[in-house]
RNA sequence: GCACCCGUAGUCUAAUGGAUAGAACGGAGGCCUCCGACGCCUUUAAUGCAGGUUCGAUUCCUGUCGGGUGCACCA
């Protein structure tokens, strides 16, 4: 309907096509303006008129073709032209486009591979708040691009390579034995590293000697792999508890030890390319032209370094896969380390390095103070997710003790409102972690949006009978509050595809909110199942269609919905 | 020192360069004989500072102040 008016207004005013006019038109931002408006502010400049005079001969113009745009009138306001649908013609139009396959969201990303390296936690350290963030964050991008249509490839780059392993075996062998790590797990592995950082502050010897046991690691020696192998076995257990409290999962654990022996060939190549240059001792990328520091390839013991491994890996992920576009979902005090990989890339000549791009998001704080493992200064993942599960508990047991699967209900709720305010604000907003914030369900939370998906299912289960569009009068939707509904409905697909845009999941977070609340006002405000028979339908067709965008928004951020709760 | 990110009600935050800056939490008050009150309604209060570009700036540019982060052998 909007092309359309386009395309009028395209014929009546000269200088600008259709396609400038969809977006020179916005929303108005009160709903009394109407429904479409045109400032004709940038006109003026063109036509050599007064802009208010423009926007009222324009009005008149519109207000000639009603019957032919569908609209019901178009008013003057200043400079601004204001345009109202003929609302039962604009909700017959949307229903229709929200029964469509895929709630009528173009999938234009079929045939087009994304790889999103996210989570990527470091082997032998706890999961902790910090890595939350990546795995939701990281998540729900995957599902909307896949919701878009495009083959995902959802990559844990597990941090299981690098000098750490070295400092790991250093202290095991000094300060731990087989039975305890057996007995104590990770716990044990986070003490003994705890300590030899401590201990490292006053004797040097300790990181030389870690050193020498990660380049004996690069070297494959039986003894360091041995180690290094039992240990990432005892915290991959650890993680995928916490994935699936979460129910996320991966197409590939493929981490950054894969690289080890890619990175001999890397070397090679920069050489051949002579973009390789010593310095004291370490082999690097020169990168001043580009106001960088250099990016490190090999350290002078000659092993590899992150930077190495990092781009070993993209060179592999394209040739494995195609892909389309790279995406990296990290903290944003990476920035650095990524513009130089990608900057590597590019240097060394590959036209692909404008398809990589790093998603960064806020630091995550805890009373102010920078998360520190060494200090204590630490929430684990694990312990957020069980404590709101407890609370989602408790709350059931108050308002609903009669609720059948009460454990499963209380995860969806609990891990709900977790995702949720790790989503619901842009990414790049620094954290400060409070228990209190995240075991909120009032306002907006995710227990919000899944009470009103409750809500909307159980109108639909007293009524019994599935819905009959075919049996819906449009009008009866035209007061104002079910048209506001219809209208928010009907902006799915933009925002699906804005937050794929922008790699930010909070505008899907958001819409789902205003959603959420559009339907709750109409619920409050228009009776469902009491109202008489044609009305009826009308709204039960409305309530179907917002509980199953909801439900399919709700997944797109990573959250389960329960049918009661 | 250099670079990057962020400054909006008491708090946490939204706003493709557009109309009266929108929510939530908190505070004050109201709505369950009525489809689920984890809900709805009313009320309270904000763009760090100074310039610039523009018909129009929370948004873009410059400077400044405040907070955070990063600057090669950790990841």
């Amino acid at each position: 309907m909007k092309e359309k008016i386009s395309q009028y207004l395209s014929s009546i005013v000269e200088d600008l096509s259709a396609e400038e006019f969809v977006t020179l038109l916005e929303t108005p931002p009160e709903e009394e303006m109407g429904d479409l408006a045109l400032p004709c502010f940038g006109l003026a400049k063109k036509m050599h008129k007064n802009p208010q005079l423009i926007a009222a001969e324009i009005t008149e113009k519109l207000n000639a073709q009603k019957e032919v745009l569908d609209i019901e009138k178009s008013e003057n306001a200043g400079a601004y032209c204001n345009i109202y649908w003929k609302r039962e013609a604009y909700i017959k139009s949307c229903l229709e486009k929200l029964q469509m396959e895929n709630l009528g969201v173009e999938q234009s990303g079929i045939g087009k591979t994304i790889c999103m390296d996210y989570s990527s936690p470091n082997i032998a350290k706890n999961f902790h708040v910090g890595h939350l963030r990546t795995t939701i964050i990281g998540n729900a991008l995957y599902k909307i691009y896949q919701k878009l249509g495009f083959d995902v490839v959802r990559i844990n780059h597990l941090g299981d390579w690098g000098t750490q392993f070295g400092k790991l075996i250093v202290a095991y062998k000094l300060w731990s034995n087989e039975e305890l790590v057996k007995k104590k797990g990770i716990e044990e592995l986070l003490r003994i590293y705890v300590k030899f950082n401590s201990e490292a502050e006053h004797n040097e010897r300790f990181i030389t000697e870690a050193r020498e046991w990660f380049v004996k690691m690069e070297q494959n020696d039986s003894e360091a792999i041995a180690i290094w192998e039992w240990f990432k076995q005892i915290s991959m257990v650890e993680f995928e508890r916490v994935y699936a409290l979460l129910g996320i999962t991966f197409d590939s654990y493929v981490g950054e030890s894969f690289y080890r022996d890619k990175v001999p060939a890397l070397v090679e190549e920069l050489k051949k390319k002579n973009l390789l240059s010593k310095s004291q001792g370490a082999q690097v990328i020169d990168l001043e032209k580009y106001q960088m520091p250099p990016c490190l390839i090999t350290k002078s013991d000659g092993s590899s370094i992150y930077h190495s491994r990092d781009i070993a890996a993209v060179l592999y992920r394209k040739e494995k896969y195609g892909f389309a576009k790279c995406i990296y979902v990290t903290g944003l005090e990476q920035s650095l380390h990524f513009k130089q990989v990608f900057k590597a890339i590019e240097v060394m000549g590959y036209d692909w390095a404008e398809m990589l791009v790093h998603v960064p998001y806020g630091l995550v704080s805890l009373a102010g103070e920078k998360l520190s493992t060494r200090n204590g200064n630490i929430i684990y993942a694990e312990d957020i997710l069980k404590e709101s599960i407890r609370r989602a508990e408790t709350a059931i047991l108050e308002k609903n003790p009669n609720l059948e699967n009460k454990e499963a209900v209380a995860r969806m709720v609990g891990v709900g409102a977790v995702i949720f305010h790790d989503l619901y604000n842009q990414r790049i907003k620094n954290i400060d972690f409070s228990w209190k914030d995240v075991l909120n369900f009032d306002g907006t939370t995710g227990p919000y949006v899944q009470y009103t998906y409750a809500r909307a299912k159980s109108v639909l289960r007293k009524y019994g009978k599935t819905v009959d569009f075919d049996q819906v009068d449009c009008n009866a939707l035209a007061d104002n509050v079910s048209y506001n509904l219809v209208k928010i409905l009907s902006g799915y697909e933009e925002a699906v595809k804005n937050a794929a845009e922008k790699y930010e999941p909070s505008v899907v977070a958001r819409y789902i909110m205003n959603l959420a609340a559009a339907f709750n006002k109409f619920y409050h405000d228009c009776a469902i199942l009491k109202a008489e028979e044609t009305v009826k339908q009308a709204r039960l067709a409305l309530t179907e269609l917002t509980q199953r965008v909801l439900y399919d928004g709700c997944r797109l951020l990573g959250l389960e919905c329960p049918e009661e709760m």
